[in-house]
DNA sequence: AATGAATGAGATTTCATTCAT
DNA sequence: CATGAATGAAATCTCATTCAT
C-alpha cells in the first residue's frame, strides 16, 4: 500500500484551493495584505509560487475568496434566536457570538488589515454582511419594543451599540491586547453584558 | 550665493517637519501606509522627495511621528470631567468625544490602515493611549460605584463597552459608511447614548 | 487498466504529430511565436500540454518542423513552367502563385512573426527556399533573354522585382490590410501584372 | 572646465529619452520585441532598469515611441518629387529612397519583428504611413497618365508594385541576406529599376 | 502513450532611498 | 538646505517543461 501523503502533490483541486486560502489567511493576518508576498503564502502552503496561479488569477483574488467564501455563522445564529427580550436567550446568543468570534480570528484580522483601504471589497462583501447583522439586530430590538419588553429606544442606535460592544472584544483579541475570555468564563461575561444592556448602570 | 528669502518656500525646520507630517497623514489616510508613496507625500507637501529624508530617516519614521506627535485631546477632556454619574456631565463628555473624533478622522484612518499590522508602533504608542483612556474611564466608573451612583458592575467591562460604542461610530465614519451626525444632532445622540448606558433597554 | 480504444483519441504517431503541427501553425499565426503558449496549442489540438513533449523536444522544435515540413508548391509550379516569355504561361504562373499564396497564409504569417528574428531557422530553411525560387526565376529570365524574347536586363534584378511584387500582395493579405483578390479577379490581376512587367508603364 | 560627460548621469531629459529609444531600437532589432528584455535595453543604454520607467510607462510605450517618433523622410521626398514621368526625376527619387532606407534599417527591423502581430500599433501608425506613401505614388502615376506620359495602367496596382520592389530590397537588407548596394552603385541600380518600370522587359 | 498539476526561472514593474548638483 | 534623476532590490505574474499517475 501507499505511504501517507507527505508532499504537496497529493491533494485534490478543492483541497489545494483550501490549502492556499488557509495559508494566505494566516499570512495576511500576520503581515497584512500588502506586506504578504506570494512567495511567503506559497511557502506556508508548501507549494511553489506559480502553483497559486493555477487556482487564483492574482493576489487580490485570494483576498476576495477569503472574504467571500468564509462563512458567517453569526448570521445563522442570529436568525435562530428566539425568545423576545428573554435574558437567557440573549445570554446564549452573546456566548455563541464569542465562540464564533474566536473561531474567526484570523479571518477577521485579515479583513482589518487591507479591506480597510479597499473600497471595492468592502462595499461588495463586508459592508453587506455588517448591514445584514445590523438589520437582524434592529428587527429583533424593534420586535421587543413592540412586545413591550424593551422600553422606547432607537433600535438602530441600540443595534449599533451592541455591535460596538462586540467589536471592542474582537479588536482586542485580534490585536492580541487581551485574549478572549476562556470558554468557561464566557457565560459570566455574556451575562454581565446582557445585564448591562438590559438594566444599565444606574443605581436604583 | 543668493540669500534673500524670495518665496514662500522659506520655512523653519519645525514648520517643514509639520508640513511633511500633515501631507503624510492625508496620503496615509487616503491610500493606507503601504500604498502611499514618498513621491506623493512630497508632492502634497510641495517639496521634493529627497527633502523628506532631511527630516525623517525613512517612511516608517513618518508614521511613527504621526502616531506619537498627534495629540489626544480626548484624554485631556476625560481628565477634566467632573460630576460623578451626573447625566449632564456624561452627555457633555460624549458630545465632546464626538467632536474630537471628527477632528481626528484622517489620523484615525491612518492608524487603522497600517498600525494594525505593525506591532512595534502599536505596542509603543497606540496601545498606551487606549489603555490610558480605558483606565480613566474605569476609574471614573469605579468612583461612581463607590459613590453609590452606579450599581455594582464590573468597571473594566463597562469601560470597554463604552469604548466599543464609541468605536462603532468612529469606524463607520472612518470608512465613510455613515458620516458622524451633524453637530446639531450630536447632543441628541449623546443623550440617547447616556440614557441607554444609565438605564438599559428593559421596559419597566 | 482499460484498453479498448473507446474514442476518437486513438491516433497513429504520425497523425498526432500532424495534428499538433496544424494546431501550432494556427496559434502561431494568430499570436506570433512568442505569445503562443503550449497550453493553447495543446488545447487547440485537443490534447494535454505534456503530450506535445512526446512528439517534440520543445516549443522551438515545433516551429522548425512547421517551417521545414511545410511544402512549397510554388517551387514545383515554377519548375513546370513552360513557354519562354509566353504571356499566357506567365499569366497562368502568376495566377497559380496567388492561389498558393492564399493557401499558405497562416504559414506565412507564422514565419514573419518569429522567424524574422531567428537566424538559425531563417538560415537553415527559409533563406534556402527563397534562394531556390529566386534562382529558378533568374534562370527563366536569362533563358528568355538568350532566346531573344526579353531585352537585355539584369536577370537577378528582375527576379527580385518579381518577388517583391508578390511580396507586397502577400504582406497585405497576411496583415489583413487588403485581402487577396477573389479567385474570379485573379486572372485579371495576373494579366495586369504580366503586362506591366513585359511592357512597362511608358506611353508609346 | 568640466570633463566630458562620461557617465549616465550627465544627460538632459530629452537626451536620456533618446538614449533609451536608441538602445531599445537596437535590442528590438536584434531580438524582436518579445525577446528583448528591459534589463538588456537598460544595459545597452548604460542605465538601470528602473530608470527607463521615468521616461516610459512600460515596454510597449517604448515601441510606440519608436514607431511614432521616427521620421519618415521618404514622405517628404515624395512630396518634393517633380517632373511628371521624367526619367531623371524618377531615378533620383529611387536613389534617395535607397539612401533613406539604409538610414532607417534598425527602425524597420524593429517594426517587422513585433508590430507584425500587434494590430493596435500597426493600425494606428504603420498602416497610416504606408497608405500615405501609397497614395502619393498613386497620385503621381495618375498624373503621369493624365499627362499622357504613362500609358493607361491601374495606378493603384503600379503603386503597389513599386512598393513591393522596394520592399524586396529592404527585406533583404534588414535580414542581412544581402546588403544594400554601396552608394556608388545605387545610381546604376536606380536607373535599372526605373527603366524596368518604364519599358518592361519585353524585347522590341 | 497520455495526462495535467506542479514547478521555478525569469520577465515586467514599483518605489524607498541615495547623492551629485 | 533642497533637489529630483537614478538606482536596484523586491514583488507580482507567466509559462515552458517535468514527472507521478
Amino acid at each position: 500500500m501507499n505511504d501517507t501523503p507527505s508532499s504537496a502533490t497529493e491533494k485534490s483541486a478543492a483541497t489545494r484551493r483550501t490549502q492556499i486560502l488557509e495559508a494566505a489567511a494566516v499570512v495576511f493576518a500576520e503581515k497584512g495584505y500588502q506586506r504578504a508576498t506570494m512567495k511567503e503564502i506559497a511557502g506556508r502552503a508548501g507549494i511553489a509560487p506559480g502553483t497559486i496561479y493555477l487556482y487564483f488569477g492574482n493576489k487580490r483574488e485570494i483576498l476576495s475568496a477569503i472574504v467571500n467564501e468564509t462563512e458567517t455563522p453569526i448570521v445563522a445564529a442570529l436568525l435562530e434566536m428566539g425568545g423576545l427580550g428573554d435574558r437567557d436567550a440573549m445570554v446564549e446568543m452573546i456566548e455563541k457570538g464569542l465562540d464564533i468570534t474566536e473561531a474567526q480570528l484570523p479571518f477577521n484580522r485579515t479583513l482589518f488589515s487591507e479591506v480597510w483601504v479597499d473600497d471595492s471589497i468592502l462595499e461588495e462583501s463586508i459592508a453587506e454582511r455588517i448591514k445584514q447583522i445590523h438589520q437582524l439586530l434592529e428587527k429583533y430590538i424593534a420586535a421587543c419594543i413592540a412586545a413591550g419588553v424593551f422600553r422606547l429606544v432607537d433600535p438602530a442606535l441600540v443595534a449599533q451599540m451592541v455591535m460596538g460592544m462586540f467589536g471592542s472584544l474582537i479588536v482586542q483579541a485580534i490585536r492580541g491586547i487581551a485574549p478572549l475570555p476562556s470558554p468557561e468564563k464566557r457565560r459570566a461575561l455574556a451575562e454581565a453584558m446582557v445585564d448591562l444592556l438590559l438594566d444599565g448602570i444606574r443605581a436604583r
